[in-house]
DNA sequence: ATGCCTGCAAAGAATTTGCAGCTGT
DNA sequence: ACAGCTGCAAATTCTTTGCAGGCAT
């Protein structure tokens, strides 16, 4: 708790509950959920709670760079408290969404560098397909 | 122009001047345009191509595979005439997008697979940096 | 001849904005 | 005290849909 105010006052933000919440939440959950998930989770807890809230605090956190924005083949954006690099599998058939550790960042966007000048700052890397149980389960 | 339509043809879609059109315009293009941008671009030489034909061709020429929808950090889709694998790097400051081809693509998917038992089937990579000519200018 | 396609306008969905009142620092 | 935040409702933006007429096969 001490530690998520920490965060969010580092980055210049002011700390309110509505902050606290949507922070911990995303920090309690591996489900990369949409502001709609997060609204629907946090709004029997905080009845107060309004959609708006929820999507000026995602753009402040990520403005901030405490959050991450997932752009998936998706109507909405999901977040992601992860801002390390890493990658997203993102399963076709059940919608869940797997965080993937790529070792050999640094080489690709060094090679990119030196093959076309084009500096990388921030990636996003999605793969679809899908996940070892839909693929058990013979899901479509 | 014989080439477009027996595409369009081969996937069970009517050739119409419009199809033909959008096919035309995104195949002579590098600039991985939006269909705002595709409509802008044909209206002149088509006075009656409305924006919902637009879509719905989009949406047909990418059920059909013939293009790739694009999602990156931005308001709107972006297509690509190139449905072969290879990633974006996209310029955060002049917005330009260039296609980088991708040769370890089998070997990553392989290593995904072997490591996670996710089947990839599709990916999007994206590398969100800047330029060279950008960084030449000194362009935020 | 038939079913698919077009184009208009209206609807829909996700996100943003304006503003008045409230809260954190 | 003041700047920044919240929450409501309205606005905006992008995309989709319904439908009547038209065109490709």
């Amino acid at each position: 708790m001490e530690a998520i105010s920490k965060k969010i006052k580092s980055s210049n933000l002011k700390v309110t509950p509505q902050r606290i919440a949507i922070y911990k939440a995303l920090y309690e959950t591996k489900s990369h959920p949409t502001a709609e998930m997060l609204y629907n989770d946090l709004k029997d807890n905080y009845p107060t709670m309004s959609i708006a809230t929820v999507y000026k605090t995602l753009t402040a956190f990520k403005k901030a760079k405490l959050i991450q924005e997932l752009n998936l083949n998706d109507s909405s954006f999901h977040y992601d408290i992860n801002t390390d690099f890493h990658s997203h599998l993102i399963c076709t058939c059940c919608k869940s969404i797997f965080d993937y550790d790529f070792s050999v960042f640094s080489e690709i966007s060094e090679k990119i560098e030196n093959e076309t000048g084009f500096c990388v700052e921030h990636t996003q890397l999605y793969f679809y397909g899908k996940c070892g149980e839909c693929q058990k389960q013979g899901n479509n």
